[in-house]
DNA sequence: GACTGCTATATCGATTCGATATAGTTGGAA
DNA sequence: TTCCAACTATATCGAATCGATATAGCAGTC
């Protein structure tokens, strides 16, 4: 996922190790740590999908090459399995525009079945702890409520976007 | 973090390695791959924290030592620094009931500005990415506003959290 | 009694992290 | 002008973690 992140955002325009860096953070995924991000760009390098362009001092700006471009669009198409990292989730949603609109809802919905399958089970165990334990720990069942909650806002937001595409597709 | 997780399980009850995962799992935290986990349970015994006794078949129940205890005071009064994990501050919260009440108000706080810190910097980058690019893709400022949204709940949570604990506080 | 599925422990290679080393660049004070 | 402090940037190291897989015991069942 990590190599994905990289080509599609050096598909947009080359950028330097440090700025790839940056560009991860900012679109809210993660501070990719250059012990992973340095090699990453290494595979990258050895598999031929960017090269690097030499820049003043140290520098050095990556761009995809050909090859990369093939490599962006199989790693788009792939099919994303059922319990995949909400990182990865992340990730594929930023580059998600690049696929036509039925695949983009396709993945959505996948998304969404296993928030869905993920809550059921929340639920089911806050309300074993719940009554199980009679003085469970207050910090604990906060904590999982908190995480119940945040998953339901995840569903609706998911909804929310499905939403908007399905009204985008039917007016055009 | 993991040991510390590990440690506090334990302490409440002897468990197995695979009891052990799931109750991580339980509490919300994450699906801790046994990778992760074995190595973990051989560090701990290593360091005499936790000790194995043979249970039917393979089975292993560990449980904490003396000297367990203290490793489990030793990182639950560590410093909780600036900007930990999210996972960091879960695990801490399952076990903040060990601290005294004005201990915990310190933890909450420091994460409460930790976040305050995040939601401040990603207000900032939504609007650079609004205005500067007129036609930025619908999808990243969907992910943009959404991880936003999340951070100002779990900074609501989170003051509801010190309100409860003040609020017991006076009352005892 | 063979088979299927579940529980459980364990290990492997690849990836990632967090810390640190190193060097170029910039700006400001002495 | 020179020195130094702070920031940008690339890189590497050891330890932790992951995801996949191997192995084995045990339970039910046909």
């Amino acid at each position: 996922m990590l190599d994905f992140a990289i080509l599609g955002l050096l598909m947009e325009r080359p950028r330097h190790g440090y700025e790839l860096r940056r560009a991860l953070a900012e679109l809210g995924f993660w501070k990719v740590s250059f012990g992973s991000l340095y090699p990453a760009i290494r595979r990258l390098e050895k598999r031929e999908a960017i090269e690097a362009t030499k820049m003043s001092g140290r520098r050095k700006a990556y761009q995809v090459t050909e090859g990369g471009q093939e490599v962006f669009d199989l790693l788009l198409q792939s099919d994303p399995d059922a319990n995949e990292t909400d990182r990865a989730f992340q990730v594929r949603l930023a580059f998600l525009r690049h696929l036509p609109p039925d695949r983009r809802i396709q993945v959505m919905d996948r998304r969404r079945r296993g928030l869905s399958t993920q809550l059921k089970t929340a639920r089911e165990i806050l309300v074993a702890a719940r009554s199980a334990t009679k003085n469970k720990d207050r910090y604990r069942i906060a904590l999982m409520e908190h995480a119940m909650h945040s998953t339901e806002a995840d569903i609706a937001w998911l909804d929310g976007l499905v939403a908007a595409e399905r009204g985008v597709a039917s007016t055009v």
